[in-house]
RNA sequence: GGGCACGUAGAUCAGCGGAAGAUCGCUGCUUUCGCAAAGCAGAGGUCGGGGGUUCAAAUCCCCCCGUGUCCA
């Protein structure tokens, strides 16, 4: 990046002066002549005793102070985001504060909620989770300080000068920092496609902040400027606040009372890192994760686990919930949320830590299993066989040596073996296959969206503005494009075809069938397939009809985790512990039929963030947070309100009937529900009546006695099937009694006695008879059959003389027969008819045979 | 989203190419006033589902379904 992008107006009025680390070999900036940066680990940092700040802040003072500050000074302060970012496919969790406004604002589609603004994120890092409690600075959930100015062209907020100059006096004249004790050191940010200068603020060895300036994206090697630069900054509250007490580490300063109480009790790095893992959990709860095995839910397991174990070494613990409803009650006097639903989130804490004891028990168990037939084996256990554990088990490696009573032995190359184990896995896959479209030039206006306004005309007139290919641009349009879940609208335009309507930035695409015919200009008609979208509506409707009976059933843990609305059908993910039962879907289907009675009104209108949020709260976000300054808000007359951008009745009257197909648990701690509602729910009904009706008169039984019928049948069945087995069983008993007869002592070859004998019988019952011939000690039996696919040949042998493999062997040339077996039993196919005669016979010669050697030799 | 492990009797699991097993639980009998316990006998299995390889598959291979676990 070219030194000229640093020099700033501010930098030089006030005196800085550039310098070259002789550590780091980073450029900086600072008033006092310094040889290093002011940042570790150039500058190692001393916090303790000496604070950087005159003024002394608790954590809530200090964000206080600090959104105060800009407030006063032009920014708009904005609320938290959740710290799960349901809106990006790309990552789980709100990792800076800029990702809340990622990617619709920075791309310039959106309007900031405000501009400048000014916001206390949290945030949630796993990075370095290692860390947590050992470096005494990092934490997994932290907050994210942060001033944004979105720049349009021809409408600047500020940029650099005005960004640092806000930095320094807030460091400066606001907390009391020394100007001479800071650096601002060059980098270069650099991220999704887009980069830009960056100062990274160092005070007394902490970073503890970065000022970032987006501004160019990359094409190629060249850079081009952005249309819409941003200023992206972060300030860490956490490390503020150490700065500001100069206490030990950052944890003292940020937890207090809280990681006091259990220091008598655990060391140091211990009980910071449960304070630490406590405050993530009751983040990642409250907004609405549910631990899991897989995606944002693996994190809330992971911490809790962590928790667990640490709790298990602890003499005279506190209970999980107990340890998380005190860090909340120091939290909850921000974030009021934290402390709202504390029974659910215990419901949610207890049904993990079951999982997390059935867990451990069954890894128990089957390390004691393993270890038995490791030592009968002489084999030994290793760091690939912890590994392994670890792996598949989820035992660390301590509990697993301690289950094999050699605790302390983790073998050092356990965390080596792990790493490579994992290195091959892949990322989360981002790539979404997106259709190609043509990009709409800039000059054709925005397409004003007539759906939100009035849901019910589907039939208008429109000028078309841009059209090519199968594309078609209009200046106004009832088309619902496909987004939220809800599926694209289907009518015509003119004589064509709609097949699908996208959105793509300030337009909405109309794909028909067939190349467009249609001049720019020109007039067309446009007609909504009716029936289709009131379907969807329908089923848009019910969706937050049963996702509000659901959270109102179930507890607030529960969130939408995603949704689809087809014409068909539609789904419903929601976080949830466990599968839901027969007697709980009842009381939603009630609660949703009650709803729909009541024929409420379904309110959709437009209102602005800040009003909606105070209004009705965080569970407004069920569809993922959405950025902009106005929200479209629908809502269900004292029920369930959601930001949401579908197409809705007017009155849950409309939905009419709502039927849960089915229920799956897509993964754990997220369950599906399928479902259908309006016209389509009440042809699926009669669909399974008719089925129903069907079945009854089959069985020849009234409805309602369907189930006892059908288990009589079936025990029925059992019955016949028994008794068919057991006469089977007869059967051969029989024959075998009848060959053992036939063959009397005839075919005895010194203590020998040989059945050769041709049956038809199934493989199966050959071999049933085979067994019964030869049970016993001395007793040889060469069997054969026919079916349809050729000839069948069994030997079985009881006795040492006669090896029924090679007798078999004897027999194979004779019908062309494969097979093979072992000294007491062998099998083969081939060819029926004479030449499973003639095998018969040489198998009874060759049996005999062996058993005489046998006799003659001994 | 990916890696690994696991689906066998009601439960927990063994078997891992050649004739489906153990322990607990269950039923009956013996014993006891009764219970517990013990002994004896017995019932209980589409070896998750579907393809394939093989003379032969619970066992090997592929796909699917389910579960667990680790990692993004």
């Amino acid at each position: 990046m070219d030194a000229a992008e640093y020099d700033l107006e501010f930098f030089r009025r006030q005196g800085f002066r550039r310098s070259t680390c002789e550590s780091c070999g980073s450029a900086f900036w600072s008033l006092a002549e310094r040889r290093r940066c002011a940042e570790e680990p150039c500058t190692p940092y001393h916090i303790a005793g000496t604070p950087g700040f005159s003024r002394s802040l608790d954590l809530q003072q200090m964000r206080e102070t600090y959104l105060h500050f800009f407030e006063q000074r032009g920014h708009r302060r904005v609320g938290r985001y959740p710290v799960v970012a349901r809106w990006r496919a790309d990552v789980f969790f709100v990792q800076a504060s800029i990702y809340d406004f990622q990617p619709w604002v920075t791309s310039g589609e959106v309007e900031p909620p405000a501009n400048p603004l000014t916001i206390s994120q949290p945030c949630l890092r796993f990075i370095d989770l290692e860390e947590v409690g050992r470096t005494g600075r990092h934490f997994t959930e932290f907050e994210m300080m942060a001033h944004h100015a979105f720049n349009r062209p021809g409408a600047p907020v500020y940029f650099k000068d005005r960004c640092v100059e806000l930095c320094d006096e807030l460091l400066t004249s606001e907390l009391g920092a020394d100007p001479k004790a800071i650096t601002y050191k060059e980098e270069v940010w650099e991220g999704g496609g887009n980069l830009g200068p960056s100062l990274s603020v160092g005070l007394h060895g902490l970073e503890v902040a970065t000022l970032v300036f987006m501004e160019y994206t990359r094409r190629g090697d060249a850079l081009e400027p952005m249309p819409l630069t941003v200023v992206d900054t972060g300030y860490g509250l956490e490390r503020f606040t150490w700065m500001s007490q100069g206490t030990p580490t950052a944890y003292e300063a940020v937890f207090g009372r809280a990681l006091e109480e259990l220091l008598d009790r655990l060391p140091f790095a211990s009980a910071a890192m449960l304070v630490d893992h406590a405050r993530a959990l009751n983040f990642l709860i409250t907004d609405g994760v549910v631990p899991s095995n897989t995606q944002e839910g693996y994190y809330a397991r992971l911490l809790l686990r962590r928790v667990l174990r640490t709790l298990a070494r602890m003499t005279d613990p506190p209970s999980i919930e107990g340890l998380l409803d005190r860090v909340a009650r120091d939290e909850a006097r921000d974030y009021p949320e934290l402390g709202a639903h504390r029974e659910d989130l215990h419901r949610v804490v207890q049904a993990e830590v079951e999982r997390f004891e059935e867990a451990i028990d069954r890894a128990r168990a089957q390390i004691r299993r393993s270890a038995a037939r490791l030592e009968a084996t002489g084999g030994t256990i290793g760091a690939d066989q912890l590994v392994e554990w670890y792996d598949s088990l989820g035992v660390t490696p301590d509990v697993a040596l301690e289950e094999l009573g050699r605790p302390g032995e983790v073998p050092p190359n356990f965390y080596t073996q792990l790493a490579t184990r994992h290195e091959a896995s892949d990322g989360p896959d981002t790539t979404v296959a997106e259709p190609e479209r043509p990009s709409v030039p800039v000059g054709v206006a925005p397409t004003e969206v007539l759906y939100f306004t009035d849901p019910y005309t589907v039939d208008f007139r429109a000028h078309v503005l841009f059209s090519r290919g199968e594309y078609v641009v209009l200046d106004r349009t009832y088309f619902y494009p496909t987004g939220g879940g809800q599926i694209t609208d289907t009518g015509t335009l003119g004589e064509l075809p709609v097949v699908e309507v996208a959105r793509v930035g300030p337009h909405l695409l109309h794909r028909l069938d067939q190349p467009s015919t249609f001049e720019v200009g020109s007039s067309v008609r446009g007609r909504i397939d009716e029936p289709r979208r009131r379907q969807l509506m329908q089923h848009h409707t019910a969706t937050h009809l049963l996702n509000g009976a659901l959270r109102e059933l179930l507890g607030p843990h529960v969130w939408q985790a995603g949704a689809f609305k087809g014409p068909e059908s539609a789904r419903i993910d929601i976080t949830h512990f466990r599968s839901l039962s027969p007697e709980e879907l009842a009381a939603v289907d009630r609660r949703v039929h009650a709803i729909i009675r009541e024929n409420r009104p379904v309110r959709s209108y437009f209102e602005s963030r800040g009003e909606a949020e105070r209004r009705f709260g965080f569970t407004l976000y069920q569809g993922g947070a959405v950025p902009g300054k106005t929200l479209r808000i629908v809502e269900i007359e004292g029920f369930d309100v959601e930001a949401c951008g579908g197409t809705h009745c007017t009155r849950t009257g409309e939905v009419g009937f709502v039927t849960i197909l089915s229920t799956e648990r897509i993964q754990d701690g997220v369950v599906r529900l399928n479902y259908a509602a309006g016209e389509r729910a009440v042809e699926l009904k009669l669909q399974q009546e008719r089925t129903l009706r069907e079945l009854a008169q089959q069985l020849a039984v009234p409805p309602e006695k369907l189930a006892e019928r059908v288990d009589h049948l079936l025990g029925e069945l059992a019955t016949r099937e028994k008794a068919a087995r057991a006469e089977r069983k007869t059967d051969l008993e029989a024959l075998a009694t009848e060959i053992e007869g036939f063959a009397g002592a005839a075919d005895s070859v010194a203590q020998v006695r040989l059945f050769g004998r041709r049956v038809t019988l199934s493989g199966r019952e050959m071999q049933e008879l085979c067994r019964r011939l030869t049970r016993g000690t001395d007793r040889v039996a060469v069997l054969v059959t026919e079916n349809e696919e050729g000839g069948r040949a069994i030997v079985g042998s009881s006795s040492g003389a006669v090896d029924a493999a090679s007798v078999l062997a004897a027999m194979l040339p004779e019908f062309a027969g494969k097979g093979g077996g072992n000294r007491s039993v062998a099998t083969a196919s081939g060819e029926p008819g004479a030449a499973l005669e003639r095998a018969l016979a040489a198998g009874v010669v060759e049996a005999r045979t062996q058993a005489t050697a046998a006799v003659g030799g001994g």
